[in-house]
DNA sequence: ATGAAAGCGCTAACAC
DNA sequence: GTGTTAGCGCTTTCAT
């Protein structure tokens, strides 16, 4: 194995200083008025024995590491891995790596990854957090850590952070089934306290009290996801008076779909259908999918820009800022206007 | 800002030296006979004040970080995501903290990410790697760091490896739309040099052969994603002949069935179809989409399997371990028997 | 214009 | 049983 070579090992092989080397290596050869000449034979010598600076030791010596840590629920989860994606490819721009973990919604689990993060020092974190973790990001905040948070709120923790409008994305998607001639629509969402999902029910049930409707809310226990289909299965099975649903989060719809293909189903006639997240393949669906759909590439470009701002300490105000961006409807096949028949009958 | 608290703090508060500490605090303070009572006052004052080791300089010191760095190509690719997911569940469970990044198939940044990973001192390599870095890869084995390899072939680097049989999978996958009596079958690839691919296409080719057909291949440059669906667009347009497509990866098979879909093609009796990748939705769409699934929870635990005999170092053979994990043809409705009719009619 | 030296926080060999 | 000490590879101040 060859050894990796350190500055030493050049400063020795030519002769000068470490310290001249490091020097020059870092870009402050002119600065400090060393030879031209020098410093282009460091340069060259350098590249010859394809010097690998240690990051660590860089690292150790400067407290800093270039490295942002995130958070995210689960990166299989598309809609984490997207924004994962683009903020990575941000990062890279601004000339930081992006090192991303899942949390599997598991308290403990982000506690250690935020202490494994803490621990090698990153430069600024990126959660999508989970309940139970407060007291963790605040502790980080308070050490004045760039912290930008997303997907959901902390409650009792201020932050800077970047939302959607959950309650007017939920509040709308119901209206749009109500426009549609949808009466019976039930909420499939997550048994989570989770302020997001909290937010999406609120704007489900409000938007159907302005018709005196009541809310139908089947609440899913979180993890076990292979018995969701199961759950939904029995759930719609129970309720056969429901004429639309309305599933609160990806995964869930996908759950539900496959639900409602094996219970033999109709898309929209027997049951209107619209999903919270957008997904590529809710066009190619036959009916289609009508979506809420997050603005990914937007989410991402705001954390990024809350994040740079914590990053260069322009920032001081006390007041941390807080994005919040809209959704968008997507209208498609599967919340097509009911027919008067069964609108009529199920009345 | 609380100043974080070092060994040395801790050191000189309960009066004691801090190589003391770090016996301790690792665990050792029982083999080198250090007093329980000691032992116990250093730990509670520990968790007193918190105390959260450095790990940067924990690893500058004994050269190990406890960290697996990986490369894939594109993490909000589903197949990635989900390997990625699975790894890192078992690193963890190993004691290891998995970090993951994409090349974007772009070398100079696969090149930058594992010179990121090598300066950061990272304890493995697992890559899914892109063309043009076999050097920097043949450098690592050499180095002696435990790499291991999937998803693509290197050809001329003779690495620990976990593969599919591209070939065989994509034999079957042809086999099956031979069987189905499709004779006009497209392969829809990408124009790519990548081992996997080449593999698939061969296959394709090979099961054509022996029925004396000939191949119909559409390459599809690297990159520009948002071109697809009309490139593909413009291919079915062009070769009307055609009975079915075979998608040789899930994101073209995205493209391709929006392209049908806005051709207002009918599958599977204008067009049979058939994807590379399996993927939840392709249960859900009307018809549900024949596919070729990848083996991702069995990849992903042969990945960690080699890694853990590189990491122990028990293995010390020459000959490094390559492991080919078989393909899962799973039949769904898109590549149901073609009607005789039109079989005839395109002869 | 360059070098010496201190030190980031931790570990491990060796003293005592 | 516990402390002393010498670094891991790098940056940066200060001296020359």
């Amino acid at each position: 194995m060859k050894k990796r070579v350190s500055i030493h090992d050049m400063a020795r092989h030519l002769k000068v200083s470490s310290a001249t080397v490091s020097l020059v290596l870092n870009g402050k050869g002119e600065k400090n008025h060393i030879r031209k000449e020098l410093i282009e034979s460091i340069l060259n010598h350098a590249r010859e024995v394809d010097y690998r600076p240690n990051l660590v030791a860089k690292s150790l010596r400067t407290g800093k590491s270039r490295i942002i840590g995130m958070l995210v629920e689960g990166i299989s989860n598309p809609f984490f891995s997207s924004i994962a994606s683009f903020v990575e490819h941000e990062a890279y721009q601004a000339g930081y790596k992006l090192f991303y973990s899942s949390t599997e919604n598991d308290p403990d689990k982000a506690r250690d990854l935020l202490r494994a993060f803490s621990e090698r020092q990153v430069d600024a974190y990126i959660i999508a957090p989970t309940a139970g973790i407060e007291e963790d990001v605040r502790r980080l905040i308070e050490n004045h850590q760039p912290v930008v948070v997303f997907d959901r709120e902390l409650k009792a923790v201020s932050s800077a952070s970047v939302m959607i409008d959950n309650y007017k994305g939920s509040f709308d998607a119901t209206r749009h089934l109500l426009d549609q001639r949808f009466r019976n629509i039930a909420l499939v969402t997550l048994e989570s306290s989770q302020q997001q999902m909290e937010d999406r029910t609120r704007g489900y049930v409000d938007a159907l009290g302005e018709l005196k409707l009541e809310p139908s809310v089947f609440k899913i226990p979180y993890g076990a996801e292979e018995d969701h289909v199961d759950l939904i299965n029995r759930f719609l099975l129970q309720h056969p008076e429901l004429d639309a649903v309305y599933f609160a989060t990806n995964y869930l719809a996908l759950a539900g779909l496959e639900s409602i293909r094996l219970l033999g189903l109709q898309i929209p006639n027997d049951l209107g259908v619209i999903a919270f997240d957008d997904n590529a393949f809710f066009n190619l669906t036959s009916p289609s999918i009508t979506s809420i759909a997050q603005p990914v590439k937007e989410i991402s470009s705001a954390i990024m820009q809350l994040l740079r701002e914590q990053l260069s300490g322009e920032l001081n105000r006390e007041i941390p800022t807080r994005i919040i961006l809209p959704t968008q409807l997507i209208v498609r096949d599967s919340s097509a206007q009911k027919k008067k028949k069964r609108s009529v009958a199920t009345q």
